[in-house]
DNA sequence: CTACAGTGTGGGAGCGCTCCCACAGCTGGG
DNA sequence: CCCAGCTGTGGGAGCGCTCCCACACTGTAG
């Protein structure tokens, strides 16, 4: 465990500091021999510049150092370079484990590309929530992504009359006016459910998040689509409303074995709701997948390692990480225009639950 | 350039459309009838102000729903009023699971109160690494959060030379002179083992991290320690080098079975590393905790999902991100002095699996 | 020859703040 | 009485940019 090697310039305030005073665009100018208008033109990519200019006032650039000041830039173009991820506290708990840094990860690899700056904002309270409609009316970022929308959530209709540029992470209903990007949660609820049918299962129930997220309401739809098309009949008792936690998985779980102790199948929008679900059904003495098969959603670390390991449908996190950013983006740059709205397809992972 | 974005005039020419053009500071001291320089000492919340001179100008604040522009402030103070985290992504997926999620959400909640803003950098290869450099040899932060370090890693060094405020999840090593925050690793790690041999187990091994971090290090150390507390010699056939990763924990606890088919408890120094560890022991034939006791690290929802569920050891992360978040506020404040350290307590969550 | 469009360029103005200097009013000591 | 020494205050200067106008310079048409 040796001292690990420094760089040995800065232990010592003292003499080397040069780093503070930042080369200005003037300066650049100065020393390319050109004025500070033709400067800013090289930097801004504008195509009114003669090759010699460019030249010598790129040389200077790299010569210098120089990096433009973003404040200066802010405050005369008001643009800031940087959008907010919002994300409601509340909701950080429900997501399934490693969305939240998938969705990160895939703003983040897109915005790589561009010099915006991704500012992260967590809203855990009215407060807090108060504070970034401040905030965001202060038009203190380009654009906003919204993760996580609940139907009577204001913040959307915020963004909407305030005009700002901005994605949502699922939609609020069918008429979404914003732009969004989603999984096809019907799709892949409609996928799970024709594979419980195909393998035999003819009692399928269901477990829902909450019916006030679009999400919950879209999965419950596809399980619903898959069984009448199979022609079986919806039957209200097979549906145990939960709220897509692992407590709520088992409670509902309990109800339904309660209700329809003949069920051998049962769909769960969450994966942790199946783990619930997963543990209840064990102690009911069921046998999984046997006597009842379980399918999740998510497809969350969660799911690989229940036993036995769960069935679960996937959807592409980090894709629609991506695809909001450039949808965002897209926005910020064309002035607005057109609202977006992308369906990313989502995929059956077959383990051995179902 | 293209005609870039003009603020319109109005949203709706009628009713409401005051909204578009933010009031500035000068007119605030005009509607209060006081200089741009008392309204400013108002808001900065400077003592050299008259009672009555600071009611004027909060009711003209309140009244015109001003809010200072940052991009202004920040080009004369050159403060910018944000902080980085800074995450290296190849280290995202070694973490167990919610420790993301849950620094972001300890740092954001200590800087709810502040007006910081959190600005997110993830960086995923050498060419992102460079940028981030050129970014904060520019000063557009007023300090950098740093999680996870390997021993070389350049960028706490630059951030040293830098004199960048900084605060590290984890350090580099016993003489870290940057400020730190960690669990106390060495000790849960020996809890730990003490518990397994407390148990009964007396050939205990050990699936260790990867050992340029000091957090595989120390949790190995503090396994050493609990054995030479109890009078067991140390030996390194019991010792498993992995990588915190699942198929890293199957491999090690495959080549451990190999060496020391007696042995009759493993401390894995990751949940995930345990959870692989416990499948390849399953498939052995052992049964857990009968006959081979396991104990994880992380205490993350992998835990509480494998079978039998796993004993492990909690790190307090979201505690981690505060004190983090107030670490750096403090250094950024008092403008420099003492480095700081910080370990916070571990804490062993006993399930079924030891 | 003049006229006139089209390039490329320099530099003034000004974005909204904070900093700081000057100065007005008020003590109270000499 | 004056002159320090306070407090509280107004407003000029200037942070580093972009915007845009004015001004060379071309070249081509009249």
């Amino acid at each position: 465990m040796s001292p690990t090697a420094q760089r040995p310039d800065a232990l010592h305030p003292g003499a080397g500091g040069r780093a503070t005073a930042r080369p200005t665009l003037e300066e650049v100018a100065a020393l390319a021999g050109v004025g500070r208008g033709t400067v800013s033109r090289v930097i801004n990519g504008s195509p009114r510049v003669s090759a010699k200019a460019r030249e010598a006032v790129q040389t200077a650039i790299a010569e210098l150092g120089y990096v433009p000041n973003r404040a200066a830039r802010t405050l005369v173009t008001s643009r800031t370079d940087s959008i907010a991820l919002v994300v409601p506290e509340a909701e950080t708990r429900l997501f399934s484990e490693p969305y939240f840094s998938d969705i990160i990860s895939g703003v983040s690899a897109e915005l790589a590309e561009t010099d915006m700056q991704l500012l992260l904002i967590l809203v855990r309270n009215q407060r807090e929530r108060d504070r970034l409609s401040a905030y965001l009316t202060a038009q203190r970022v380009d654009g906003v992504l919204v993760v996580s929308v609940h139907r009577d959530d204001p913040l959307p209709g915020l963004l909407e009359s305030l005009e700002i540029p901005s994605v949502l992470a699922g939609r609020r209903g069918d008429l979404e006016p914003l732009s969004y990007v989603h999984a096809d949660n019907a799709g892949g609820a409609r996928m799970a459910v024709r594979h419980l049918l195909r393998r035999g299962c003819t009692r399928v129930a269901t477990l829902t998040g909450p019916l006030d997220m679009e999400v919950a309401q879209a999965r419950l739809g596809g399980y619903r689509r898959a069984l009448e098309e199979a022609g079986h009949a919806y039957d209200e008792d097979l549906v145990g409303l939960a709220d897509f936690t692992e407590e709520g998985g088992r409670v509902a779980m309990r109800e339904l074995l309660a209700r329809k102790p003949e069920l051998d199948g049962v769909f769960c929008a969450s994966d942790v709701m199946a783990a619930g679900a997963m543990q209840v059904l064990r102690a009911a003495g069921r046998r999984i997948p046997d006597d009842v098969a379980v399918i999740g959603f998510d497809d969350s670390i969660v799911a690989r390692h229940t036993d036995p390991p769960m069935t679960s449908v996937r959807q592409p996190i980090e894709e629609m990480g991506r695809t909001m950013a450039r949808l965002l983006l897209d926005e910020i740059h064309e002035r607005g225009r057109a609202r977006r709205q992308v369906v990313l397809a989502t995929e059956l992972i077959v383990r051995d639950s179902a």
